[in-house]
DNA sequence: GCTTGACAGGTTGTCTTACAATCTGGACAT
DNA sequence: ATGTCCAGATTGTAAGACAACCTGTCAAGC
């Protein structure tokens, strides 16, 4: 007979209901740029979007509330999370204790399975990058980001991770950086595989905490420079 | 004029909607252990419990759900999470993780509301354990942890921290952890607290991770006791 | 006896409608 | 220009309803 946790786990995942659909419908929506940040979100104006009733729809609000991708004025509603700069700090700074874990981890469990897959991920990047296409190399760190989370074997990392990831994308969202650090950040991936894969846990960590810490640097510069402008 | 963002700040803190209202309650419901983990929670008996409508009474799920606290299978509605021994395990680690890095980050900015605030959590941790007195203990440590996440100043760490903590109280009610561990796990903190007053960042997380690692071991050792004896 | 299948009851998932409380923006008066 | 007040818009919440689905029971068949 099967495991009774596993069939839940199991049951949870697939089954899916028109709420889960709905909050990944609007995630998908604000993370792609259609709703930009500190944007009003409409209950009636998304129901009609989507097709469902407003309780529905507010159910799927409180899902990406949690995430902390909207937030939600008592009686005003929800509006598309901002981020000023302090808390971009405080965001790039909480990613880089996790994923400096899970890079650690990583290089402790070695699983050839995740070794693999972060590979893969890291040799598409690499092509990506040479063609120049800039949509599959973004899939392909979504990839890499993947592997290294479910790598770290702990679900609640995991599911801390993901919003983080999912905030900064938004922050992309506010502060348009370019991607020109393309070829600084894939030489710090690399090392981050490199590690992982010699299983090496000290510098696994340090390199994640070091790529974090890059990617914080460029991300912020960019909003400095952002809201300078708005200033003006 | 007030800054907007203070201002919404305000605002979301202080106005107590039903939902959110709904939403404490509950969690206290469970935290205190009046529903035990792995029950079933039907919405109709929640509601005429807080004596709101089902939909509002829905949203308030949907926090917890995010928390962890509740678990909502599909078409089978809303259950008191339980935790296996290997989740467990993975909670403190996260924890570790996190509260090493409010250790580090409390020694280092050194505040002194923030020092003032632990230095009087453990006198009276100190004295209700010296009185025999759990329930003040306990509301003592409380009291300490919510310093040293705030001491962080980390929004991002704090939002994750507390459904951590809350996990725990619920592991707790699970395994019934006596807290015989309370002389040792005196020592701890005030090692911890000590190293956060000399502005030690580098020995305040190793006394944190330690900290939890004792606890850890205590809590998976009473677990995995627990379970063994179902067996049975 | 054990397994399989169908049935009944209960619960959730979702929709519809409704209305009070509150916010927002603008007209108006000072 | 500033403050006040009103009307429109939106949210917060309630109530009722029904289909889909799960669970446990009970009978039938191997």
């Amino acid at each position: 007979m099967m495991n009774d946790e596993l069939q839940l786990a199991l049951r949870i995942e697939d089954v899916p209901t028109v709420r889960s659909t709905v909050g990944q419908k609007l995630r998908k929506a604000i993370m792609s740029g259609m709703f930009k940040p500190g944007q009003r979100l409409v209950e009636r104006e998304l129901c009609e979007m989507t097709g469902v009733s407003r309780p529905t729809l507010r159910e799927a609000l409180r899902l990406l509330e949690a995430d902390g991708l909207v937030t939600t004025v008592p009686h005003r509603g929800p509006v598309v999370s901002t981020i000023s700069l302090e808390e971009a700090k405080q965001l790039y700074a909480a990613r880089g204790i996790l994923e400096g874990f899970a890079g650690r981890e990583c290089a402790r469990l070695r699983d050839p399975d995740v070794v693999r897959r972060i590979g893969s991920a890291l040799v598409k990047l690499k092509a990506a990058f040479a063609a120049d296409d800039l949509a599959t190399a973004l899939e392909a760190k979504t990839e890499f980001y993947a592997a290294l989370i479910d790598g770290c074997q702990n679900a609640f990392v995991e599911r801390m991770l993901r919003p983080l990831h999912d905030r900064i994308t938004l922050l992309r969202m506010t502060s348009m950086s370019h991607p020109r650090r393309i070829n600084k950040s894939l030489r710090e991936v690399t090392a981050i595989w490199r590690a992982i894969q010699s299983g090496d846990p000290d510098l696994a960590e340090r390199c994640c905490v070091d790529h974090v810490a890059a990617a914080a640097a460029a991300a912020l510069k960019m909003i400095e420079q952002t809201s300078a402008e708005k200033e003006t």
